[in-house]
DNA sequence: CGGCATATACCGGCCGCTGATATATTGACG
DNA sequence: CGTCAATATATCAGCGGCCGGTATATGCCG
């Protein structure tokens, strides 16, 4: 049930849930905030991945709440879920410090070796 | 040209040639080795990125060599190519951090507050 | 001399994301 | 009181990157 790693829409889906249980406009929002306005989420992108991640049990529907005549299904991340989520934590933390070291390196190169730099 | 965000094999090839210049077959060795063996790049992948990458002149060939009849393609990375990845890692951390926190926040939910944990 | 590692290359198919469109209700503004 | 934006969920065609498989050629080792 392993379609990993998850991208970034995805991930950040999951990201916004298990903060706490969110109805599907207001993870749009959170995405948003939590991304500093970089990713802005598409209808299409989220209640697709809703159901697919429901589908794997990753989250769950929490509960439906009608406000103003608007429905609101609320979903909340399971424990399987919150260990995806963890597992691509490290994974991102792993990737980025291997990226920080190649950049170091060539930083370090460009300085140094040669014949041209100076 | 901006296909942002990056997946994770062209970021860890991207990576690879940020260190220094490699041959593609070389390429796949040494994500595998970023990766602790967990990323095993097909060839499709790697020659398709390749090109990709050089289309978009984020990295460019470098040289070529024959070692034993066998033909070396080297790719390096470009300044262009740098600042990208430079970007990605931002990113990577950005959203490595925000997972932290939900999963803090989820943590500590767990633990405290309503009816049943207890 | 058969098989494995090296080295590059191509292609069908899958799958998640994009962008668009649709529907329904409520609140704000003129 | 009419109109538009925001709220809230839903569906779908298309695209693009990755996967898995296959192909080709050479050198090394047993």
């Amino acid at each position: 049930m392993a379609p990993l790693p998850l991208q970034e829409p995805t991930f950040l889906i999951l990201t916004a849930l298990a903060e706490q249980p969110r109805y599907g406009y207001d993870v749009i929002q959170q995405v948003a905030a939590l991304s500093g306005g970089r990713v802005t989420l598409r209808a299409g992108t989220l209640y697709g991945a809703l159901d697919r991640l429901a589908d794997q049990s990753w989250i769950a529907v929490d509960r439906e709440e009608a406000v103003d005549g608007r429905l609101r299904r609320y979903y909340r991340i399971t424990d399987d879920g919150a260990a995806v989520l963890s597992a691509e934590l490290g994974r991102l933390r792993a990737n980025a410090d291997a990226a920080a070291r190649g950049l170091r390196a060539r930083a370090a190169a460009l300085l140094t070796p040669p014949p041209a730099p100076a």
